[in-house]
DNA sequence: GTCTATATAGGGATAGAC
DNA sequence: GTCTATCCCTATATAGAC
């Protein structure tokens, strides 16, 4: 039938808003299947199983921010082609915050994917950026700084988005821009050139991050 | 009894490592209460309700951001207020990161809290985050570069902090300050002085950014 | 492709003995 | 304060008719 169109992508929308509203866990698939107008049954001739539908929400972030991931992972990273990247993710994601809110409010969720039966590639938020702020081949002061600015980039709207001006967000990605801009240059011990030292809160120096890390993987 | 402390101080420190492990939703009152090793119904002597564990914590947490909280409301915020009381919730949260957890990995749960039955001044992370967020008195520049730099406060160390190096998270603090004062002080259209604009993060001078606030308490 | 009906499991919570 | 035993409910998932 497929009334409006394809009924798995409406399942799959009717999800998002659920499993995001509610969170993955407290959403039942009676929910779905009532504001869709149909029953529990019907969603199992489209998707094996609960988490199967999950999964299929993760591929539509995945196919979001997958090009521009590629493209990083393109050349090594710098700081230069890390703000590249961010820029690119914010343009992909614009207009698309429900997608990132789910994976945000049901990181658990996602998480128990990959550990049950899945052995995709998962490049999960979380999980890439993890293997990049872990990159020994930058320094802990610019993992730092990837990470802030990676913060800045992709949390700060979920903080601010529904306050500033509600539905303007477009509005706030210049000024994003120049903030994570501003970040990837502050001036930090291990940047080699800055004997820039400031007033303001003092940081009294343990001057370097200490790292003999090693990527645990 | 209480064979090493208080119980009930016991539950709750189990139910803190599997909320944050599990999410709150997913972890069941018996994996609680088995790996105590007691029973489900030994809970209930202590809690009414598996909502009010999860209150309990929410109150620790509470506790511990409380004394910043208030010294921020005693006087109209300004962004150099607002870095020193970002500046003093990290320190509270320093060895807490826990607790921290907790709440960003369950803030489904944590909002469903209040909806349901309590009717107390609920000051959670994102709830104050949005009160002062949407600020009438601060322009929308200045309201982002807050949230930015809370994110950057509270949201980096947890991108980072199992990553740059495991165990000595202090370390990254000052370079998080660092960062969150260059943050506040990203140049912006409305902020209309901004010829402002020397190279990293600029010392002197602190705040005087335009309040005409109203404490709304 | 969607339905009705049902199987099965596990959750939170209570009663009452000890 | 902690136990055993149990109630009740809702969830996921399946079987099989249409």
């Amino acid at each position: 039938m497929a009334r409006y169109r394809d009924t798995r992508e409406r399942i799959l929308d009717v999800a998002l808003e659920l499993f995001t509203e509610e969170g993955y866990d407290r959403a039942s698939l009676r929910e779905i299947a009532e504001r869709l107008g149909v029953t529990k049954a019907a969603l199992y001739y489209h998707f094996p199983s609960k988490a199967d539908i999950l999964f299929a929400l993760h591929l539509r972030i995945h196919a979001l921010i997958d090009e521009p991931l590629q493209q990083l992972r393109a050349a090594p990273v710098t700081l230069g082609r890390w703000e590249t990247f961010l820029s690119a993710c914010m343009e992909k994601l614009e207009g698309n915050t429900a997608l990132f809110l789910l994976h945000r409010n049901n990181q658990v969720a996602f998480s128990s994917l990959h550990n049950e039966a899945h052995r995709h590639a998962h490049t999960e938020l979380e999980a890439w950026a993890n293997m990049l702020f872990s990159d020994p081949s930058l320094s802990p002061g610019e993992r730092l700084k990837m990470a802030a600015s990676f913060a800045v980039a992709f949390l700060t709207p979920m903080l601010a988005a529904p306050l500033i001006s509600p539905g303007n967000e477009a509005n706030m990605a210049p000024a994003l821009r120049r903030i994570i801009h501003g970040v990837l240059r502050t001036a930090t011990e291990d940047s080699a050139s800055s004997a820039r030292n400031g007033s303001g809160p003092r940081p009294t120096a343990p001057p370097r991050l200490a790292v003999r890390n090693r990527a645990r993987n």
